[in-house]
DNA sequence: AGATTCGCCTGAGAGC
DNA sequence: TGCTCTCAGGCGAATC
Protein backbone atom coordinates (compact mmCIF):
# COMPACT_ATOMS: atom_id res chain seq x y z
CA UNK A 1 0.00 0.00 0.00
CA UNK A 2 1.78 3.04 -1.40
CA UNK A 3 2.12 6.16 1.32
CA UNK A 4 4.28 9.09 1.54
CA UNK A 5 7.74 6.91 0.73
CA UNK A 6 6.40 4.92 -1.33
CA UNK A 7 5.32 7.33 -4.12
CA UNK A 8 8.54 9.38 -3.19
CA UNK A 9 10.39 6.13 -4.07
CA UNK A 10 8.49 6.04 -7.33
CA UNK A 11 8.78 9.39 -8.46
CA UNK A 12 12.56 8.90 -8.14
CA UNK A 13 12.67 5.88 -9.98
CA UNK A 14 10.77 7.36 -12.68
CA UNK A 15 12.37 10.79 -13.51
CA UNK A 16 15.61 9.82 -14.77
CA UNK A 17 13.20 7.83 -17.48
CA UNK A 18 10.50 10.48 -18.20
CA UNK A 19 12.95 13.95 -17.89
CA UNK A 20 12.90 15.86 -20.64
CA UNK A 21 11.20 12.84 -22.85
CA UNK A 22 8.44 13.95 -25.05
CA UNK A 23 5.18 12.08 -24.62
CA UNK A 24 4.25 10.21 -27.88
CA UNK A 25 1.22 8.58 -27.35
CA UNK A 26 -1.55 8.14 -24.76
CA UNK A 27 -3.67 4.58 -24.05
CA UNK A 28 -6.16 4.69 -21.48
CA UNK A 29 -7.88 0.95 -21.20
CA UNK A 30 -9.76 1.82 -18.15
CA UNK A 31 -11.01 5.06 -17.17
CA UNK A 32 -13.34 3.94 -14.22
CA UNK A 33 -10.90 4.84 -11.36
CA UNK A 34 -11.32 6.90 -8.29
CA UNK A 35 -12.38 9.47 -10.87
CA UNK A 36 -12.82 9.22 -14.07
CA UNK A 37 -9.81 9.71 -16.62
CA UNK A 38 -11.00 12.37 -18.72
CA UNK A 39 -11.35 11.63 -22.37
CA UNK A 40 -9.23 13.49 -23.80
CA UNK A 41 -6.17 13.20 -22.11
CA UNK A 42 -4.33 11.61 -24.52
CA UNK A 43 -4.83 14.94 -27.13
CA UNK A 44 -3.91 17.05 -23.81
CA UNK A 45 -0.93 15.28 -23.21
CA UNK A 46 0.55 14.11 -26.64
CA UNK A 47 3.64 15.89 -28.14
CA UNK A 48 3.98 17.38 -24.39
CA UNK A 49 7.91 17.25 -22.70
CA UNK A 50 7.90 16.25 -19.42
CA UNK A 51 10.06 19.19 -17.27
CA UNK A 52 9.68 17.62 -14.12
CA UNK A 53 8.59 15.21 -11.34
CA UNK A 54 7.22 16.45 -8.41
CA UNK A 55 5.41 15.09 -4.92
CA UNK A 56 2.85 16.80 -2.38
CA UNK A 57 1.52 14.10 0.03
CA UNK A 58 0.74 11.12 -2.12
CA UNK A 59 0.05 13.24 -4.95
CA UNK A 60 2.90 12.10 -7.68
CA UNK A 61 2.97 15.14 -10.34
CA UNK A 62 4.84 15.22 -13.74
CA UNK A 63 4.89 18.66 -14.84
CA UNK A 64 4.64 19.54 -18.71
CA UNK A 65 6.59 22.14 -21.12
CA UNK A 66 3.05 23.95 -21.05
CA UNK A 67 3.00 24.09 -17.12
CA UNK A 68 0.10 21.68 -16.99
CA UNK A 69 0.43 19.10 -14.53
CA UNK A 70 -0.61 15.14 -14.73
CA UNK A 71 -1.44 13.72 -11.01
CA UNK A 72 -1.35 10.47 -10.33
CA UNK A 73 -2.28 9.04 -7.21
CA UNK A 74 -1.65 5.28 -6.38
CA UNK A 75 -4.41 4.32 -4.22
CA UNK A 76 -4.00 1.11 -2.59
CA UNK A 77 -2.68 -1.02 -5.26
CA UNK A 78 -1.85 0.94 -8.30
CA UNK A 79 1.79 0.64 -9.50
CA UNK A 80 3.75 2.98 -12.46
CA UNK A 81 6.34 1.09 -14.22
CA UNK A 82 9.00 2.03 -16.67
CA UNK A 83 8.76 -0.22 -19.37
CA UNK A 84 9.82 -0.58 -23.08
CA UNK A 85 6.60 0.52 -25.37
CA UNK A 86 4.58 -2.74 -26.75
CA UNK A 87 5.52 -4.77 -23.29
CA UNK A 88 3.41 -7.80 -22.69
CA UNK A 89 -0.51 -6.74 -21.19
CA UNK A 90 -1.40 -7.56 -17.94
CA UNK A 91 -4.10 -7.43 -16.09
CA UNK A 92 -5.15 -3.92 -14.79
CA UNK A 93 -2.79 -1.99 -17.14
CA UNK A 94 -5.41 0.88 -17.58
CA UNK A 95 -3.05 4.09 -18.17
CA UNK A 96 0.16 3.81 -20.96
CA UNK A 97 1.81 7.08 -21.50
CA UNK A 98 4.40 6.91 -24.11
CA UNK A 99 7.73 8.11 -24.46
CA UNK A 100 9.70 9.34 -28.19
CA UNK A 101 12.45 7.42 -26.77
CA UNK A 102 10.65 3.99 -26.71
CA UNK A 103 10.56 3.53 -23.01
CA UNK A 104 6.62 3.85 -21.38
CA UNK A 105 5.24 4.91 -18.22
CA UNK A 106 2.47 2.07 -17.35
CA UNK A 107 0.18 3.12 -14.44
CA UNK A 108 -1.95 -1.06 -13.25
CA UNK A 109 -4.42 -0.63 -10.48
CA UNK A 110 -6.37 -3.39 -9.36
CA UNK A 111 -8.35 -2.19 -6.70
CA UNK A 112 -8.83 1.38 -8.58
CA UNK A 113 -8.63 3.23 -5.99
CA UNK A 114 -5.67 5.47 -7.61
CA UNK A 115 -6.63 8.28 -10.29
CA UNK A 116 -4.68 9.74 -13.18
CA UNK A 117 -5.91 13.62 -13.02
CA UNK A 118 -5.14 16.54 -15.36
CA UNK A 119 -4.26 19.97 -13.83
CA UNK A 120 -4.12 22.68 -16.19
CA UNK A 121 -2.10 25.40 -15.85
CA UNK A 122 -3.53 28.80 -14.83
CA UNK A 123 -6.13 26.73 -12.43
CA UNK A 124 -6.57 27.44 -9.18
CA UNK A 125 -4.68 24.96 -7.14
CA UNK A 126 -6.23 21.12 -7.66
CA UNK A 127 -9.14 20.49 -5.04
CA UNK A 128 -7.79 17.38 -4.30
CA UNK A 129 -4.41 19.57 -3.48
CA UNK A 130 -6.25 22.17 -1.44
CA UNK A 131 -6.38 21.71 1.73
CA UNK A 132 -3.74 19.21 2.36
CA UNK A 133 -1.59 19.62 5.51
CA UNK A 134 2.07 20.43 5.48
CA UNK A 135 5.08 18.23 4.33
CA UNK A 136 7.08 16.34 6.45
CA UNK A 137 9.70 17.71 6.09
CA UNK A 138 8.56 20.69 5.45
CA UNK A 139 9.75 23.86 8.24
CA UNK A 140 5.97 24.45 8.73
CA UNK A 141 6.02 21.01 10.57
CA UNK A 142 7.07 20.90 13.93
CA UNK A 143 5.91 20.14 17.69
CA UNK A 144 4.32 23.53 18.06
CA UNK A 145 2.08 23.00 15.09
CA UNK A 146 1.44 19.84 16.15
CA UNK A 147 0.32 20.91 19.92
CA UNK A 148 -1.47 23.73 18.54
CA UNK A 149 -3.25 22.34 16.55
CA UNK A 150 -4.50 19.37 18.55
CA UNK A 151 -5.69 21.36 21.49
CA UNK A 152 -9.14 20.68 22.39
CA UNK A 153 -9.28 17.64 19.99
CA UNK A 154 -10.69 14.84 21.35
CA UNK A 155 -9.79 12.12 18.33
CA UNK A 156 -6.99 9.81 18.95
CA UNK A 157 -3.43 11.45 18.67
CA UNK A 158 -2.89 8.49 15.64
CA UNK A 159 -5.78 9.38 14.33
CA UNK A 160 -5.01 12.82 13.88
CA UNK A 161 -1.75 12.43 12.90
CA UNK A 162 -3.08 10.46 10.02
CA UNK A 163 -5.18 13.26 8.82
CA UNK A 164 -4.24 14.84 5.93
CA UNK A 165 -5.34 18.52 6.45
CA UNK A 166 -2.88 18.19 9.42
CA UNK A 167 -0.15 16.31 8.17
CA UNK A 168 0.58 14.38 4.77
CA UNK A 169 2.50 11.07 4.54
CA UNK A 170 1.27 9.62 8.13
CA UNK A 171 -0.51 6.43 6.64
CA UNK A 172 -1.24 3.65 9.16
CA UNK A 173 2.47 2.00 8.87
CA UNK A 174 3.98 5.04 9.49
CA UNK A 175 1.65 6.50 11.99
CA UNK A 176 1.87 3.43 14.02
CA UNK A 177 5.98 3.19 13.87
CA UNK A 178 6.26 7.23 14.34
CA UNK A 179 3.76 6.50 17.82
CA UNK A 180 6.25 4.02 18.88
CA UNK A 181 9.15 5.81 18.40
CA UNK A 182 7.66 8.54 20.37
CA UNK A 183 6.89 6.82 23.11
CA UNK A 184 3.08 7.69 22.56
CA UNK A 185 -0.23 5.70 23.11
CA UNK A 186 -2.13 5.64 20.08
CA UNK A 187 -5.60 5.80 21.52
CA UNK A 188 -4.52 8.85 23.21
CA UNK A 189 -6.43 12.03 22.74
CA UNK A 190 -4.69 14.53 20.63
CA UNK A 191 -5.49 17.42 22.96
CA UNK A 192 -3.94 15.31 25.55
CA UNK A 193 -0.60 15.31 24.37
CA UNK A 194 1.83 17.52 25.89
CA UNK A 195 4.30 20.22 23.96
CA UNK A 196 7.76 18.36 24.40
CA UNK A 197 5.88 14.97 23.04
CA UNK A 198 4.75 16.60 20.02
CA UNK A 199 8.21 17.46 19.99
CA UNK A 200 9.24 13.83 19.79
CA UNK A 201 5.98 13.06 17.67
CA UNK A 202 7.11 15.30 15.29
CA UNK A 203 10.87 14.23 14.57
CA UNK A 204 9.92 10.63 15.01
CA UNK A 205 7.10 10.97 12.17
CA UNK A 206 10.59 12.72 9.89
CA UNK A 207 13.07 9.77 10.84
CA UNK A 208 10.42 6.74 10.22
CA UNK A 209 9.66 8.47 7.18
CA UNK A 210 13.03 9.06 5.72
CA UNK A 211 14.13 6.19 6.61
CA UNK A 212 11.44 4.60 4.66
CA UNK A 213 12.50 6.41 1.56
CA UNK A 214 15.96 5.31 1.78
CA UNK A 215 15.29 1.71 2.02
CA UNK A 216 12.59 2.07 -1.24
CA UNK A 217 9.48 1.89 0.99
CA UNK A 218 7.86 -0.55 2.70
CA UNK A 219 6.80 -3.41 0.74
CA UNK A 220 3.56 -5.96 2.18
CA UNK A 221 2.25 -6.99 -0.38
CA UNK A 222 0.81 -4.60 -3.60
CA UNK A 223 3.72 -2.39 -3.49
CA UNK A 224 6.66 -2.46 -6.21
CA UNK A 225 9.12 0.76 -7.33
CA UNK A 226 9.04 1.99 -10.82
CA UNK A 227 11.60 -0.67 -11.63
CA UNK A 228 9.44 -3.46 -10.42
CA UNK A 229 11.73 -3.66 -7.33
CA UNK A 230 10.34 -4.19 -3.47
CA UNK A 231 10.70 -1.86 -0.90
CA UNK A 232 13.07 -2.96 2.36
CA UNK A 233 11.82 -1.11 5.29
CA UNK A 234 9.23 -3.72 6.15
CA UNK A 235 12.53 -5.17 7.87
CA UNK A 236 12.15 -2.27 10.04
CA UNK A 237 9.29 -1.97 11.30
CA UNK A 238 8.68 -1.93 15.12
CA UNK A 239 5.33 -2.72 15.54
CA UNK A 240 2.93 -2.36 12.25
CA UNK A 241 2.31 -5.93 11.72
CA UNK A 242 3.83 -7.50 14.80
CA UNK A 243 0.66 -8.86 16.86
CA UNK A 244 2.29 -11.11 19.77
CA UNK A 245 5.65 -10.80 18.88
CA UNK A 246 8.39 -9.33 21.20
CA UNK A 247 9.07 -5.60 21.45
CA UNK A 248 12.48 -4.59 20.12
CA UNK A 249 12.61 -2.49 22.83
CA UNK A 250 11.16 -4.08 26.10
CA UNK A 251 10.49 -7.40 25.10
CA UNK A 252 6.56 -7.40 26.09
CA UNK A 253 4.39 -8.69 23.42
CA UNK A 254 2.86 -6.00 20.63
CA UNK A 255 -0.70 -5.41 20.65
CA UNK A 256 -3.29 -5.02 18.15
CA UNK A 257 -5.85 -2.98 17.93
CA UNK A 258 -8.59 -1.17 16.07
CA UNK A 259 -8.83 2.72 16.03
CA UNK A 260 -11.34 4.38 13.41
CA UNK A 261 -11.84 1.11 11.54
CA UNK A 262 -7.89 0.61 11.00
CA UNK A 263 -5.43 -2.17 12.50
CA UNK A 264 -3.15 -0.52 15.23
CA UNK A 265 -0.03 -1.84 16.87
CA UNK A 266 1.53 -0.25 19.58
CA UNK A 267 3.96 -1.91 22.62
CA UNK A 268 1.37 -1.34 25.67
CA UNK A 269 4.92 -0.98 27.85
CA UNK A 270 6.92 1.32 26.15
CA UNK A 271 3.71 3.80 24.79
CA UNK A 272 2.05 5.56 27.08
C1' DA B 1 -16.03 22.28 13.49
C1' DG B 2 -14.81 17.98 14.73
C1' DA B 3 -15.86 13.15 14.71
C1' DT B 4 -17.74 9.23 12.52
C1' DT B 5 -19.42 6.38 8.83
C1' DC B 6 -19.86 5.09 4.10
C1' DG B 7 -18.48 3.66 -0.41
C1' DC B 8 -15.57 2.57 -3.98
C1' DC B 9 -12.66 -2.03 -5.64
C1' DT B 10 -10.10 -6.70 -6.20
C1' DG B 11 -6.93 -10.16 -4.54
C1' DA B 12 -5.19 -12.93 -0.88
C1' DG B 13 -6.04 -16.04 2.47
C1' DA B 14 -8.99 -18.80 5.51
C1' DG B 15 -12.56 -22.03 6.06
C1' DC B 16 -15.42 -25.58 4.32
C1' DT C 1 -10.57 -28.12 -6.73
C1' DG C 2 -13.48 -24.55 -6.02
C1' DC C 3 -16.66 -21.86 -3.74
C1' DT C 4 -17.82 -18.27 -0.16
C1' DC C 5 -16.50 -15.13 3.26
C1' DT C 6 -13.54 -11.72 5.44
C1' DC C 7 -10.18 -8.41 5.39
C1' DA C 8 -7.15 -4.84 3.65
C1' DG C 9 -7.36 0.36 3.14
C1' DG C 10 -6.79 6.14 0.88
C1' DC C 11 -9.65 9.45 1.22
C1' DG C 12 -13.57 12.30 -0.39
C1' DA C 13 -18.35 12.75 0.66
C1' DA C 14 -22.06 12.48 3.55
C1' DT C 15 -23.83 12.41 8.00
C1' DC C 16 -24.02 12.95 12.92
Amino acid sequence: MPELPEVETVRRGIEPHVLGRRIERVVVRESRLRWPVESGLAQQLIGRRIEGTQRRGKYLQLVLDNADRLLVHLGMSGRLFVLRAGHALLKHDHVDIELDDGAMLRFNDPRRFGAVLLWRAGEPLHPLLAGMGPEPFSDTFDGEYLYALSRGRRAPVKTFIMDGGVVVGAGNIYAAESLFRAGIKPTRAAGDVSRPRYDRLAQAIREVLAAAIEQGGTTLRDYAGADGAPGYFQQTLDVYGREGLPCHACGKPIRRIVIGQRSSFYCPHCQR
